[in-house]
DNA sequence: TATGAATGAGAGTTCATTCAT
DNA sequence: AATGAATGAACTCTCATTCAT
């Protein structure tokens, strides 16, 4: 048996897992998904090379789980905001805000959001498009259709509507994050 | 000597050149900087690995090179037939109908431009920002300026509104280029 | 102080050995020394990555030690058969007979045998060598030498006709060993 | 066009090809597959690792190129010095002459084909079984048919017969090598 | 004694770049 | 001016091995 109790051992290994992940949001960050160096990540987490393999596949692998769980941080935040407010149109305000403050409290993850949402990559934008889906889902279900079938909003397309929402989020926020502002 | 005069040598030269950069548009457009391949634009323009090399010094100049025509082009076209208009809404108007018009008739360009200016990559972004820097100015100086004395635009700060316009412009943009509408 | 006594200890070392040995035995007869993973050894053995290198050093002498227990078995296994006859046509026709025997009912440990009989690494052909010596000095004693004085076989040199006999033995083996027959 | 007829640069190609493969016939038959290495390969043939990939996409492919060049060679030597005796006995006697001869004119390209016929990779196993088959048909066709129609043979499944020929043919082979006599 | 997280040398492979022709 | 054979740095990834616990 171990001599380690096993959830000590699972701390370790969480906690090495953690240190990768900021790492590789860092390193994907600044130099998008083929410039980005798995030696380079591993030396800012402090560990050797081989280590990011103990813990992911392959270099891919580590970007796809790295977008994963600052993707979901940034959908669940802006979707718990957005459906705090009431009404159809205070949801959007607040939908916007939210980004906004996500952007400004979590730049660098931020940072890797909108880079992997502009790549040129089709791989990673069909994971993007995956991890984004959601927001579609919020704004259609949560803000357009109360909101039309109460006449706040004009009766458009709510799928076509969504996606030019988006637009205009996701446009923002690449904007935003280029100045800090 | 020479069988060519020296106007029909450059001219030669810039034959090869300008079948160059095509390849390259098309290239960089479909594979972004890093996962284009030399060789292939190579090959793509006729010639063998090594011609690109007695042209350009490197992929990246070849990149600058092939970004700056195609980027002036965007641009003149957007300034030309702005200004066409001769109050500034109308301008502003003209402003996205152009972008809009030059993304049609030309989307392999418009697909470059596009990913270039959204790539992870800072040397690169820098160049985006100095190619389309008129496109500010323009909106600045030809469109806010006169809009804001006569009272068309609300009196903004002329550089903050040119950036937000950008945004839009450049948002759409990609957008459009996505759906192909 | 030792709850167990010496002798039991050494015991459960034994097992310990005993299992990584077989695993290493599935292993190497599977994938040859090259492509053999020592991390899948442990795994199969029941133990920790770590767990061979408290046995063996290496690999390689893990692959020695396990080449040797099985070489042995199988030299001793047709020794002690071959001499059961009294004569040496018979003690012959046992020879090959125990080498079928053999194979049959410890196919793994044959496989390994042959296997590693095969592979072109210099080092382990040595090792095999030594191994399987004692057969061609069973050969040659216990077999030609009594056989030729008794005018049973021609007068032909020992260790070459010993040589050839074993060349057979393993030729044979070697296709017992594919179609299982 | 180019400054060199295309003869030329062919003849380069050609000669480079030559000494890359002739460098993996070495490294390979005293290596093995696992253990040959791409880089001793280049160096050994006067280049540099690179180069070896111009020529072959991988380490696989020029295994499989560099056995199928001396596979090729082996049958079809054996194949015409076997059918040069008029009668099945003589030809059986040929073939194996053939062989032995064979292995004493170019020892290094035999070694290879017999380490390869040994190694514990099926995937190499079945491109050797490949490229020897003729050689059963061979003795099926040309020896056994005719011999056992002419009752010079006694009447065995041809296959089965051919198969055990063979295994004699390439064990005797694999002992000839090592003693290189 | 057993563990498994961490290591890092070394492998195959890619491809921008050079340069003799 | 054009060629393409050759180069080698740099990359991702593997896995035998170490060692603190």
């Amino acid at each position: 048996m171990a001599r380690h109790p096993v959830k000590e051992k699972d701390a370790i290994k969480s906690e090495t897992r953690r240190r990768l992940i900021e790492a590789a949001t860092r390193e994907f960050a600044s130099a998008g998904y083929e410039m980005a160096n798995i030696n380079r990540i591993s030396t800012l987490a402090g560990f050797a090379r081989g280590t990011v393999y103990n813990y992911f596949p392959s270099k891919r692998a580590l970007l796809v789980r790295t977008l994963e769980v600052h993707g979901q941080e940034h959908v669940d935040y802006v979707s718990r905001r957005s459906i705090e407010a009431p009404d159809p149109v205070g949801r959007l305000r607040l939908f916007f805000d939210a980004g906004f403050e996500f952007i400004a409290s979590r730049p660098l993850e931020s940072k890797l959001l909108l880079v992997c949402l502009q790549t040129a990559d089709s791989e990673t934008k069909a994971l993007m498009r995956k991890i984004f889906q959601p927001l579609f889902g919020l704004i259609a279900e949560e803000i357009l259709a109360p909101g039309t079938s109460r006449g706040a909003f004009l009766p458009l397309d709510p799928a076509t509507t969504a996606t030019l929402i988006m637009t205009f989020y996701l446009g923002a926020g690449s904007q935003v994050d280029e100045g800090g502002k």
